[in-house]
RNA sequence: GCACCUGUAGCUCAGCUGGAUAGAGCGCUGCCUUGCGGAGGCAGAGGUCGUAGGUUCGAAUCCUGCCAGGUGUACCA
């Protein structure tokens, strides 16, 4: 439709430009385009002139009725029933809406970030949730996703925990171990990050033995040592956390391809570091290797610290070369939280010196906190901060209160809308008891909006899925126009990698079902099977966008 | 100090590639209800779009200054 408007105007005004429709308010019309408004400058005539003699055209072509003017110059139409027809149609098949602005590309997604050693909070499960949403919405445009999984089982962090743990095992006694019960391992190994976290900055001494313990970690990785009692303590408690990491993730319905511990991708990046060095991309610095920034209006940082260890940032170069050998990927998405921004640019402007089409394929796409609607208290042994877990647990004490269980369903629903639902950037705050609310903009409601219509489908008798009209009545065609939208809705928020917007639509799409259901019978109307078969490709629509957002629709409540 | 992000209704947020009376949910007022899942529908109150300028026929949207909040800023991740 857009091309043909442009065509038009090319033969009324000769002038190449490109069309862009909007759905305005349902009152105007079904489409309605500024063009006239734009191009009056251009002209230097009247915007309702130029409007009213491209309406006079599109009239003209009998492909739409009601071909309107209004305002200073907005061309409004509605489409012809025909369209209205065939598009119907096409709502049958079970990927309507589906794009195919990925087809043959590679994509790596990168997200969820967790480090062993160290809590499961929840911006890990904020972000898991995005990078399944975007990758979805990828997967659905065709492209050939890789969903990959980065954290950090060497550096500081971990030479802490070791730290505390012997101290709390009163030595390299790794047969302790077994005395922590196996549901209080991740727990039990968060605290002694903890303890380790506040003994490096209070004591001198304890400090200096962590240092030597970190290194001491980076050696077991090196001489692969399974054997020492050091060793065993380390590899105990990796796959502590991981078991933890795999089980929530398979409960929240997140599956990685990949994991890449940073103990592997440590030893390329700090060889890659050293070589680029002699290029003149890194250099020392009071010790240290240095990127400097400045030059590109960024900061300087360490990439390898003067103990000789990779600091974080060098790591991050070892698995971009290792995702870019391993995939050859046309694009790179990476997940995180905005707090490593400016950290991120300078890892990257670093990359781009030496290998500048991997750089240029990467995205570093950034979300804020999560933080809890006010009045809800908190309360963890291990420190003043939001679980992953005590999200899932508040969710499920609201979803009892109010429908009276504890599902995963219902209830990973709820949090996974709450956090999709807003604009990916800012910090996210989420209310418990509002995002398992039944009414409202939630992903209960929506679970509901779709249970009710598959019910309404099992009354049917007749053969509703060929139905055909001559006519759509109001309601029916208000309840098909906004059908139409969904394909239009899913190739923005892919294009923007926005899933708020298919939330959104889905809200809107749910209202406007509910105002033609509200006035029109379905079962037992001598409109049954054409209500029907719209009632079946809402249905649809509502199931494909809840499962790209990674929510269920589920047959009943 | 510098850099980046954010500031829209009481609260939580859409809208931001400039365009029609600035929208939604929650909360608040009123109405609808013998009904296919009413977990709904209709109507209403509620807004100097942080602020001051600028660009434009037209600015919540673009540009600049300022104010407020957040994050980052050399050996943590």
């Amino acid at each position: 439709m857009e091309e043909k408007i442009s065509q038009e105007i090319k033969s009324l005004f000769d002038i190449d430009v490109p069309v862009q429709l909007t759905r305005p308010e349902p009152e105007f019309g079904d489409y309605a385009t500024n063009i006239a408004l734009q191009l009056a400058g251009r002209l230097q005539k009247n915007p309702r002139e130029i409007a009213d003699s491209i309406a006079e055209r599109l009239r003209a072509s009998g492909e739409y009725s009601d071909v309107s003017v209004a305002g200073p110059g907005f061309i409004n139409f509605r489409v012809s029933k025909s369209v209205l027809q065939s598009e119907l149609e096409s709502m049958s098949v079970p990927d309507y809406g589906r794009s195919h602005a990925f087809d043959d590309k590679v994509v790596i997604t990168e997200y969820s970030d967790p480090n062993p050693f160290k809590v499961l909070h929840a911006g890990h499960f904020y972000t898991s949730v995005i990078g399944d949403a975007i990758s979805n919405l990828i997967e659905w445009a065709g492209g050939d996703v890789h969903r990959v999984n980065f954290g950090g089982d060497v550096g500081l962090h971990v030479g802490k925990t070791i730290w505390a743990v012997t101290q709390q095992l009163g030595g390299e006694y790794p047969e302790k171990l077994a005395d922590v019960p196996e549901d209080e391992r991740s727990e039990w190994l968060a605290a002694r990050y903890v303890e380790g976290t506040r003994a490096y900055e209070e004591n001198e001494q304890a400090k200096a033995d962590i240092i030597v313990l970190n290194k001491k970690i980076y050696q077991i990785h090196t001489d692969n040592d399974h054997e020492s009692a050091l060793a065993q303590i380390y590899w105990t408690g990796r796959e502590w956390s991981y078991d933890y990491f795999n089980a929530f993730y398979k409960r929240i319905g997140t599956s990685f391809e990949k994991y890449y511990p940073e103990s592997e991708t440590a030893p390329i990046g700090l060889a890659t570091v050293l070589e680029q060095k002699e290029k003149g991309v890194y250099e020392d610095s009071e010790g240290a290797v240095i990127f400097k920034g400045e030059p590109y209006g960024l900061h300087t940082r360490v990439f390898v610290n003067k103990e000789g260890l990779p600091t974080y940032e060098a790591k991050d170069v070892g698995l971009s070369i290792k995702k870019w050998e391993e995939y050859h990927f046309d694009e790179s998405v990476i997940i995180t939280g905005n707090d490593i921004t400016e950290y991120m640019k300078v890892v990257l402007k670093s990359i781009e010196q030496f290998q500048p089409e991997l750089a240029k394929r990467t995205l570093h796409m950034t979300h804020g906190n999560v933080k809890l609607a006010g009045g809800v208290k908190m309360s963890s042994r291990i420190g003043n901060f939001l679980r992953a877990v005590d999200v899932l647990n508040i969710a499920a004490d609201e979803n009892e209160k109010i429908q009276g269980n504890r599902d995963d369903a219902p209830v990973l629903g709820a949090i996974k809308y709450a956090f999709l639902k807003n604009r990916i950037g800012p910090d996210v705050i989420f209310d418990p008891h509002e995002s398992v609310g039944l009414q409202g903009n939630s992903g209960p409601y929506l679970q509901y909006a779709h249970a009710r219509a598959v019910s309404i489908l099992a009354k049917l008798s007749g053969d509703y899925l060929n139905a055909q009209t001559d006519e759509f009545d109001a309601g029916e065609r208000s309840l098909l126009v906004k059908m139409t939208e969904f394909g239009d809705v899913i190739e923005a928020a892919t294009k923007q990698l926005a899933p708020h917007l298919v939330c959104t639509y889905l809200y809107e799409l749910a209202q406007t079902f509910n105002r033609f259901y509200e006035a029109s019978r379905i079962v037992d109307d001598p409109r049954e099977a054409i209500r029907g078969r719209l009632v079946g490709a809402y249905a649809g629509i509502l199931k494909s966008g809840l499962n790209l957002l990674g929510i269920q629709a589920p047959d009943h409540m």
